[in-house]
DNA sequence: TAGATTGTTAATCGATTAACAATC
DNA sequence: TAGATTGTTAATCGATTAACAATC
């Protein structure tokens, strides 16, 4: 059942752990509702209340929903109940930035190792890293069985380094390479171009 | 006309005018067809045509499209033909990465300005830049009519900034800080959260 | 209890696809 | 001409929303 659950409604579950994450930090209230979480988010309460309903009935008719409890249901819904190693591919700045970033270990990841193919970067010290040769990428994931991987390089060596990624077992890529990448079924891919999102919103001005 | 033509048609622009570039990059044809730029983007041929379609007649029976004059086309219909200048704010990491990238400048737009509130950071060099003090932030977007910023920040910070570009003239943002932001109608807001976008993707390890 | 809010149904709305006449 | 491919229509498919009985 949890198969044919629709990608645009797993796409917000993450939406919705992140404001009841901030709801709880602001710590004012044991509970909340889908009415108080769209007006959050800028999202209808009937949608989260759809949502949610295909995974179970997680609310109380009258109270709303508990904001722990909720919590933790869509962290085991998003596999979240335990951290992903993190591999990193590229360690010019936006590589440096991923590294230094603080913000992924409190949300289920954590960047385990950092790559680069520059023998001048490789051994230099990166946050709590160290650059590691882009020789050993495959003997590490391998071993540390890495599944997710973000792609910090240029976009003419983004495929064949998604190739050799997918062929070490990485099954989630995350691409800051702006181009379109090919990856076997059951491999799914993120894309992140700055530049696309900016050219999106020009259109309106 | 131009006005009811859906958002996620307007996404899907860039996407084919990013590939539409990696063609003519490649040389090899003049010409493209909506089953090949499918077939690279993974998309169906005729939500290719049907896309365009909303914006005029651009390809020939028998031909398809002229990669040159499509490009040029699309380029018009997001208001590229010149670049937008653009305002980072927050020079950190992420800052530092974003003055650095040099894939803005040939797809539409130019880092401007960067700002940070640390005094430590202001007066630094960055790329081409140099760090802006953000008590100056106001002074210098309405003084260069700045439209678009990105927004390299604590979430904490991110509202209230949101709030004072907005009031100095931004239209558009694009904001990496993970956190719902609120703005007026006629402003257009993006965003980048590597962990939304990778906790969308462990629900299907 | 009265008020609030869920989970769910059915209706509406919108997006995608298949198919094909037109035509280069 | 014959083959290829567009632009468009109509059908299909899927997502959102309104509404409300159930119930805390």
């Amino acid at each position: 059942m949890a198969t044919d659950i629709p990608d645009i409604v797993i796409g917000r579950l993450p939406i919705y752990l992140r404001e009841l994450t901030r709801l709880a930090e602001e710590g004012k209230q044991k509970t909340t509702s889908s009415h108080e979480l769209g007006h959050r988010l800028g999202i209808s309460s009937a949608q989260i209340r759809k949502d949610l309903s295909h995974f179970g009935e997680f609310g109380k008719q009258g109270t709303g929903y508990h904001i722990g409890y909720l919590t933790e249901q869509l962290s085991d819904i998003l596999r979240l109940s335990s951290e992903w190693d993190v591999a990193v591919v590229g360690a010019g700045f936006l590589g440096h930035a991923l590294a230094h970033y603080n913000g992924f270990l409190d949300r289920g990841f954590r960047i385990a190792c950092i790559f680069d193919n520059d023998p001048q970067k490789v051994g230099e010290k990166m946050g709590e890293l160290i650059v590691q040769p882009d020789t050993d990428l495959e003997k590490i994931i391998k071993h540390k069985q890495i599944k997710v991987a973000i792609l910090a390089i240029p976009p003419h060596v983004a495929q064949p380094m998604t190739d050799r990624l997918v062929n070490a077992g990485v099954k989630a890529l995350l691409s800051y390479a702006p181009i379109h990448l090919t990856v076997p079924e059951g491999v799914q891919v993120s894309y992140s171009d700055p530049v696309i999102q900016l050219q999106r919103m020009t259109y309106y001005l």
